[in-house]
DNA sequence: AGAAAGATTAGATGATTATCAAATCATTAT
DNA sequence: ATAATGATTTGATAATCATCTAATCTTTCT
């Protein structure tokens, strides 16, 4: 079951109201020709793409193909179709890298980010040289920053006050 | 909110991806364009579309407009997003009108359809002039059939094998 | 077997729309 | 103020697809 394809087949008026006639009764292509004003041959194109996508079942008696619905397929919430899954993991931070490598070169932050959001990025990734749990003097914490900045001490600011790290009694911590 | 605008928007690859981008966390245009490999003015031009049917919504923040997913629409079961409010009476049963008109002449019936469908309408329109609770004698059954068609025998017998009709000891009754 | 009725398929056409590049708008930083 | 950055609008283009008519297929009746 493709989801993509039957929310496709959802996005039409004369589909719509071609599910909504079988919601009152199973029924046959010239009957929903009739009852719609519609020619019956576009009746059939559209009931055979939906029987495709298994949202209508069919079957024949006499003279006609009796068309009904598959109900299971509507009980679902909508979030069902629209969730992808197989979410692909190399569009999984795209831009984040995308920031980095804009901004670091030969692994010297070139400039800080005006942006929030760009800064935070900038900054998380100078915090992963600290290791988490270990207590750092401030000495200690500049010397790291120093490796990709001069401006050790805005960058020391910044990364506290977006949460990054801790500080308490002149000691530091990384979060 | 308008049900079908939202089954269009929802029939398309590129928008789904920015569903699921936003069901992980809010985001904003060009963090969404980057992780896509798509334009900045494509994603925009999705999301005002999406907002203009309320399935996100949007607030600034610095440089940002941070879009976020309109939880409650995707919690519905996909039925009550297919399902046609105003149901229109007009094409209430248009077929069955036509069926109808096309095999009575002056209130007579001018053959009897060999298609059971058919058939059955028009059974079911001569049944009408019988009284519901009333026991009939075959005779008076005969006398009423016979008003709109020669071959009473036929048209009692068909009455009775599609369930329309009881006998039991030579009387019959509407069901 | 041939005719009738309903369903389906094929081909053609017109309308809708996703996408991009370029231009413009709105907000923030210097 | 002006430059920078992200968001939006505009115009153009190409692809998709619903619909119809006409032809064909399938089943049933005589």
């Amino acid at each position: 079951m493709e989801k993509l394809e039957i929310l496709k087949l959802l996005a039409d008026k004369t589909r719509l109201d071609i599910l909504n006639a079988l919601m009152k009764e199973d029924s046959y292509v010239e009957k929903i020709a009739c009852d719609l004003s519609i020619t019956p041959a576009t009746i059939c194109y559209h009931l055979k793409k939906m029987e495709g996508a298994g949202m209508v079942k069919c079957s024949r008696s006499q003279f006609y193909m009796i068309y009904s619905l598959n109900k299971e397929i509507f009980d679902k919430p909508l979030i069902e179709l629209v969730k992808n899954d197989t979410p692909l993991e190399n569009s999984e931070d795209k831009y984040k890298k995308e920031v980095i490598s804009h901004f670091f070169k030969f692994g010297k932050l070139i400039s800080i980010p005006t942006q929030r959001k760009k800064r935070e990025i900038v900054l998380a990734e100078i915090s992963k040289s600290f290791k988490k749990g270990k207590i750092y003097a401030e000495k200690e914490v500049d010397e790291i920053i120093h490796r990709f900045h001069e401006d050790h001490c805005t960058i020391r600011r910044e990364m506290i006050g977006c949460g990054l790290m801790k500080r308490e009694n002149g000691k530091y911590w990384i979060i």
